[in-house]
DNA sequence: ATTTTCTACAACCATTTGGTTGTACGTTAG
DNA sequence: CTAACGTACAACCAAATGGTTGTAGAAAAT
């Protein structure tokens, strides 16, 4: 049973809002390429522990990344499928645009 | 030659900004499978007309719309272009996963 | 046992965002 | 010509964002 429940516009807000900065999208590369934990995280780039900590929380909220207790680490896990269904998402756009040229295309056909 | 120059970090989070809102979404898949004036637009969402427009303004910005001056209207259309880009960029995040998981394998084979 | 490390969380601040109303101006209709 | 329409833009406002510092607690290291 494929779940693939159509995720609300509340979500979609949430994941492209937390794609759209550069620091987080970096986090993802990261943590997508491997585990890191927020400390680890934290230490590639310019700026406090908290702000990196919020950022990971943004990237959480929007299901792009697991975080995990081990020990007194979080361990951040980019989430794969998440990544998918924006991919998914952004297809439906494609859809309707080459829906419109079938629909012109139509028009121009002489039949 | 293909141009397809790699889009900056801010223009990257122009582009994602503009699809974290749920109006601005649905005026992108208005505006690809037909164009629409702003009035037009306007009229499909309850809120001011400078409220539509300030939405149209910052799709334009990250251009995945266009505005074209027709007589006293204003001319929007969704640009399939960018959204292929934008496609282009979640990709590689997939890209990214593939690669970590080709490593794991190549890890558990012994050869 | 003490200190250090990693995290959580609150409080604060400047800037941006998403909305409003109001004014002004070019374009089309009567 | 005058009125109505479509747009641009400024000013304003509340809420959210992205950053900071500071405090506190649990886990690990010495």
């Amino acid at each position: 049973m494929v779940v693939e429940n159509r995720p609300s516009d509340a979500e979609v807000d949430r994941i492209f809002r937390a794609l759209a900065d550069a620091t987080r999208r970096d986090i993802l590369r990261r943590t997508l390429d491997g585990q890191a934990s927020v400390s680890q995280l934290a230490a590639a780039y310019d700026m406090s522990f908290a702000a990196v900590q919020k950022h990971v929380a943004v990237l959480e909220g929007a299901g792009l990344v697991t975080k995990e207790p081990a020990g007194r680490e979080r361990i951040v896990r980019g989430n794969p499928v998440a990544v998918q269904r924006v991919r998914t998402l952004l297809d439906q756009y494609e859809q309707i645009w080459r829906a419109r040229i079938a629909r012109l295309d139509a028009l121009l056909a002489d039949d």
